[in-house]
DNA sequence: AGCACGCCGACT
DNA sequence: GTCGGCGTGCTC
C-alpha cells in the first residue's frame, strides 16, 4: 500500500473531492476540476492529470486537493489521472507559487519553463470515421469531399494531415461541416511525448553459452566466411568490453546488416532491444586530490562557521582565488551527508573548462542541465534528479526549476553575472535571488561567489543578511596584475578620431610575444567599423527599424545592426549629398584584428564574438587552442571574460574603455568595474606578472582609480552613495511596467492610467511614465513607468495586488486590451 | 494561450 | 446574399 491512503482517508467521506490544477498556460488563476469516485484513491498534490479545458486537453499538475465546492462555475471531472507518482514534490509547487507570487506571473507560466516540454503534453485533435455514414458522398463539396475519402481508408486523420490534404491552414470550418454531417467523430488525443531511448544489444544465442559448443561450431564452419568473420570479432568484443550494441559491433567489424542477419537466423546470436540512458553516465566517483592552501583553508572553516548561523554567504575572492577548489570542497562534503547540490553558473554554454573540471572530481555524480539540451535528454536528467540518483547538477539559471529531492547547497558562481535574470518570457526569475528561496524550503545553505560582487549581494552582507567571506589573495601568493592607464587624449589626431593601438599597447605586445607570453584584447564592440560618416556632408547610415548606426562587416561585406540584427548591402553613396567618399569611425574587433596582424604577422591571432563562436562547439575549440598556446592573441569582446582560466596570459589590453564608462543607466559603475577587473584578471594567473593596459581618454574618471588598486570596497562606497541618493536598489526594489502597443498615444494612456490608479497609495514610489521606446522591429511603442516598492512586506503585497488589479482595469476597458503590460520585478 | 462567437466590409 | 476580417469574452 502506498502512503497517499493515508493522506486520502481524510476525504474518504461521501463529499466530493476537488483538486486546483495548474495548467501550464499564462491563465489567470487557477482552475478547479472535481475528481471522480474511482479516481479518488490515485490522486495526490504533484500528480499530472489529464483535464478538459474548452475543446482541449492538457496536463496539468495537482497543486491542491479539497472538498470546498466552488459556488461560481461548475466543475468538470478530470479525465485521467497520468502518474502513479508525483511529477514534482510538494517543495516544487511551493517554490512556484513563491515565483508567480513574487515575479508577478502565473503558476502556469513557472511550470511551463520548469517542467520538460515532453512531460507537458497537449492534446492533438483526431478524425476518426464514422462506420455508419455510408459512402454517399453526393452533398459534400470539394474540400470535404477530399477529406472524407481519405477518412473512408485511412479511418483516422491527424489534424496535420488534413493540413497537408487540403494544402490550406483554415482547416477548421471545413472539419466542422463534416462533424455537422456525421461524416466523422473528432476526438481528443493527449499523447506521452517522452520515449526512452532503446538500443540494440548483441548476445550470445543460450545455446552457445557452453564453450565446448561454440569451439565446435567454429571448428565445423563451412560456409559463410563473412558470417565467421563477424561472429569472430563479436567474441573478441565481447571479451574486451562485456556488452556489444549493435551499432559498435557492425561499425567495429566493418560488417554489413546481412552478415549480422545470417547470424541471427542461425541462432547463434540474438539481438535484443533494451532501453538506455541517453546520457552517458560516469563511474560515480569521488577523487579530491588536491589540498587546499592555508588562506584557502581559513576561508573554507569561515564559511562552515557562517553556515551555522545564516542561510547565505558570499565569498568575495579576487580573480585567480582558486574559489572552485573550496566549491569542490564543499560539494564533496554534500555529497558525503548525501544531500544533492546546485551548481549555477551565468552561460552554461561558455563553461566548458569547469565541466571537465568538476567531472574530473565527481564523474558520475555529476549532471549537467541547461537550455541546449533535447527535450528527451531533459526528462531523464528530471527523473535522475527527483529519484536523487543525481547528487551534483551543474547548469544554468534554469537548472533552479529541477525538482530536488534533498538539496543541500547551492553555490551560485559569478553571481553579479546579469544573466541570471531571465528576461523574457515570463517567469522573469533571478536565479541568485530565487535560489536563496528555494534552498530556504531545504533548509539548504546557499554560497554566491565573486570576484566583484553584485552591489546587492555586498549590500546584504554588510547588513548582516549574509556572511561574508574574503578572499584577498591569489591562490599560490600570485600576486594580482599591475593596470597601467594610457591616455588616448594626448596621441588623439587633429580630427580627434581614436587610435586602436597606442605606442604603449604595440610594446607591451611585442615583449609578451618576446617571452612567448600571451595576451588578450578587450573591444566591446564587434564588426570592423561601428558607423560610417560621408566625409562631404557628414550623413551617417542608420537602421531602417531601430535608428541605430551601422556597423560595418569587413568579412562579409554588410553593413548590420547590431539591434536589430537586419544586415544592409554596403552603402558606397551618400543618401544626403550623393557622394561616395566614406570614412568608417572607430574601430570593432574585426579591425583589431586586421590591424594586429598587420602590425605582427608573425602572430597567431584570433577572434572571439559573437560572429566567430556561432556553432556550439566553437566557443569551446577556440579556448582550446588557446590554451594550447596555438594563439598568441586572442582578441574579443564581453566573451572572453567568462571565467576562463588560462596560465599563459601576461597582457590583457583594453582597447577603448570610454565605451565602457559611458553607459547610461545606473549600473554603469558597477558594470564598468566588473568588466574591467574581470578582464583584468585575466593576467599573470599563474606567475602573477600579469599586466592590464587601459586606454581610455578620461583618465579620471573615479572607477579608474578603483581598478587600478583592485579596491572592490571603494567602488562599492562610491557606488552606494550615489544609489542613496537617488533611492535606487539596494535601498528600494524596483518592477518596472512596460506598457507596449503598435500606436503611441494608446500604449501612453494605458501608462497613465495606471499611474492614476497607483497615485491615491504608492505616490511616493512612482517614477514615469517614461520617454516612450520605439520597438519598430515589432512596430511597437514601450512606455515605462518605475515603481519603488515599499520596504515593509505587507506594503509589498498591497502594491502588486494593486498593480494586478489595475492591469485587469486598464485591459478590461476594450480601448487597452490589446496593450500588453509586462511587470518585471527587480530588472537587472 | 487559444478559440468561438459575432459584428462589419468586399465579393461571387 | 456569403465569406472572412479581427475585436471581445471565456475557459474550471
Amino acid at each position: 500500500m502506498n502512503n497517499n491512503t493515508t493522506d486520502n482517508h481524510l476525504f474518504a467521506t461521501t463529499a466530493t473531492l476537488y483538486a486546483e490544477v495548474i495548467i501550464p498556460l499564462a491563465l489567470p488563476t487557477n482552475y478547479t476540476w472535481a475528481i471522480p469516485e474511482h479516481l479518488k484513491e490515485a490522486v495526490q498534490p504533484g500528480i499530472r492529470v489529464e483535464v478538459q479545458l474548452r475543446n482541449k486537453k492538457y496536463a496539468g499538475i495537482i497543486k491542491t486537493l479539497h472538498q470546498q465546492k466552488p459556488e461560481a462555475f461548475a466543475p468538470k471531472d478530470l479525465l485521467n489521472v497520468l502518474d502513479e507518482e508525483p511529477l514534482v514534490y510538494p517543495t516544487q509547487l511551493q517554490f512556484w507559487q513563491w515565483i508567480a507570487q513574487y515575479y508577478l506571473c502565473s503558476e502556469g507560466e513557472v511550470m511551463q519553463a520548469a517542467v520538460p516540454s515532453n512531460l507537458k503534453l497537449s492534446s492533438e485533435s483526431i478524425l476518426i470515421w464514422n462506420e455508419e455514414y455510408g459512402i454517399d458522398f453526393s452533398d459534400l463539396n470539394d474540400e470535404e469531399y477530399l477529406v472524407a475519402e481519405a477518412l473512408e481508408v485511412k479511418k483516422e486523420l491527424r489534424l496535420s494531415e488534413v493540413q497537408q490534404l487540403l494544402d490550406a491552414s483554415h482547416v477548421y470550418p471545413v472539419i466542422k461541416k463534416l462533424i455537422d454531417k456525421q461524416v466523422c467523430f473528432i476526438w481528443e488525443e493527449l499523447k506521452e511525448k517522452y520515449k526512452p531511448k532503446t538500443e540494440t544489444f548483441i548476445v550470445l544465442h543460450p545455446d552457445y553459452h557452453n564453450e565446448e559448443k561454440l569451439e565446435k561450431l567454429l571448428n565445423e564452419w563451412s560456409r559463410a566466411p563473412k558470417q565467421m568473420e563477424l561472429l569472430l570479432a563479436y567474441l573478441h568484443l565481447i571479451k574486451t568490453s562485456g556488452e556489444v550494441t549493435q551499432s559498435e559491433l557492425l561499425k567495429k567489424a566493418n560488417a554489413s546488416n546481412a552478415q549480422l542477419k545470417g547470424l541471427i537466423e542461425k541462432e547463434i546470436l540474438k539481438a535484443e532491444k533494451r532501453s538506455t540512458d541517453r546520457i552517458k553516465s560516469l563511474p560515480k566517483n569521488l577523487v579530491i586530490d588536491f589540498e587546499l592552501s592555508e588562506a584557502q583553508q581559513k576561508a573554507y572553516d569561515n564559511i562552515q562557521t557562517i553556515f551555522n548561523t545564516k542561510q547565505v554567504c558570499l565569498l568575495h575572492g579576487v580573480t585567480a582565488s582558486g574559489k572552485t577548489q573550496l566549491y569542490i570542497k564543499l560539494i564533496e562534503q554534500s555529497i558525503k551527508q548525501g544531500k544533492q547540490v546546485l551548481y549555477l553558473l551565468p552561460e552554461i554554454a561558455l563553461t566548458a573548462q569547469i565541466i571537465r573540471r568538476l567531472q574530473k572530481h565527481f564523474g558520475g555524480y555529476i549532471a549537467i542541465y541547461h537550455s541546449k539540451f533535447n527535450p528527451n535528454e531533459r526528462v531523464e536528467i528530471w527523473n535522475k534528479i527527483k529519484s536523487g540518483e543525481t547528487k551534483v547538477v551543474l547548469g544554468a539559471r534554469s537548472s533552479l526549476l529541477l525538482p530536488f529531492k534533498e538539496l543541500g547547497l547551492v553555490i551560485a558562481d559569478e553571481e553579479h553575472d546579469a544573466s541570471y535574470k531571465q528576461q523574457d518570457p515570463a517567469p522573469r526569475y533571478h536565479a541568485r535571488d530565487a535560489a536563496v528561496y528555494y534552498a530556504s524550503l531545504f533548509n539548504a545553505k546557499v554560497l554566491l561567489g565573486s570576484a566583484t560582487p553584485s552591489i546587492e549581494s555586498y549590500y546584504n552582507c554588510l547588513q548582516q543578511k549574509y556572511g561574508l567571506v574574503t578572499l584577498t589573495e591569489r591562490f599560490g601568493n600570485v600576486e594580482l596584475p599591475s593596470i597601467e592607464l594610457v591616455d588616448v587624449k594626448k596621441l588623439m589626431p587633429k580630427d580627434k578620431s581614436k587610435v586602436a593601438f597606442t605606442p604603449a599597447l604595440t610594446e607591451a605586445i611585442q615583449t609578451s610575444l618576446q617571452q612567448h607570453k600571451q595576451v588578450i584584447l578587450f573591444q566591446n564592440r564587434r564588426g570592423y567599423s561601428p558607423y560610417q560618416i560621408c566625409n562631404t556632408c557628414g550623413w551617417i547610415p542608420h537602421c531602417k527599424n531601430c535608428d541605430v548606426t551601422l556597423t560595418y562587416h569587413k568579412a562579409k561585406h554588410t553593413l548590420s545592426c547590431h539591434y536589430c540584427g537586419t544586415a544592409y548591402p554596403v552603402i558606397n553613396t551618400c543618401a544626403a549629398c550623393g557622394s561616395h567618399n566614406f570614412t568608417q569611425k572607430n574601430f570593432g574587433t574585426e579591425k583589431i584584428e586586421e590591424l594586429l596582424s598587420e602590425q605582427f604577422p608573425e602572430a597567431h591571432i584570433a577572434r572571439m564574438d559573437y560572429d566567430t563562436v556561432k556553432g556550439k562547439n566553437d566557443h569551446d575549440n577556440l579556448i582550446k587552442l588557446f590554451e594550447q598556446q596555438r594563439i598568441d592573441v586572442l582578441v574579443g569582446t564581453q566573451m572572453v571574460v567568462k571565467g576562463l582560466d588560462f596560465e599563459h596570459v601576461n597582457l590583457v589590453g583594453i582597447i577603448d574603455a570610454d565605451g565602457i564608462l559611458n553607459f547610461t543607466d545606473f549600473r554603469v559603475n558597477e558594470r564598468a568595474f566588473q568588466l574591467m577587473e574581470q578582464v583584468s584578471g585575466r593576467a599573470g594567473r599563474k606567475d602573477g606578472k600579469g599586466k592590464v593596459l587601459i586606454q581610455v581618454s578620461n583618465t579620471h574618471h573615479p572607477v579608474l582609480q578603483f581598478v587600478k588598486e583592485h579596491d572592490y570596497q571603494q567602488l562599492f562606497n562610491y557606488e552606494i552613495q550615489s544609489r542613496q541618493l537617488y533611492q535606487y536598489p539596494p535601498f528600494f526594489r524596483l518592477i518596472v511596467l512596460t506598457f507596449k502597443h503598435k500606436e503611441k498615444h494608446i500604449a501612453e494612456e494605458a501608462a497613465n492610467l495606471m499611474m492614476h490608479g497607483l497615485k491615491t497609495n504608492f505616490a511616493n514610489y512612482l517614477n514615469g511614465p517614461a520617454q516612450p521606446v520605439v520597438d519598430r522591429v515589432r512596430n511597437q511603442y514601450l512606455w515605462e513607468i518605475m515603481i519603488k516598492l515599499p520596504k515593509d512586506a505587507a506594503l509589498i503585497q498591497q502594491c502588486k495586488r494593486e498593480i494586478l488589479q489595475q492591469t485587469a482595469i486598464i485591459q478590461s476597458n476594450k480601448n487597452y486590451r490589446s496593450v500588453s503590460i509586462v511587470p518585471d520585478v527587480d530588472p537587472i
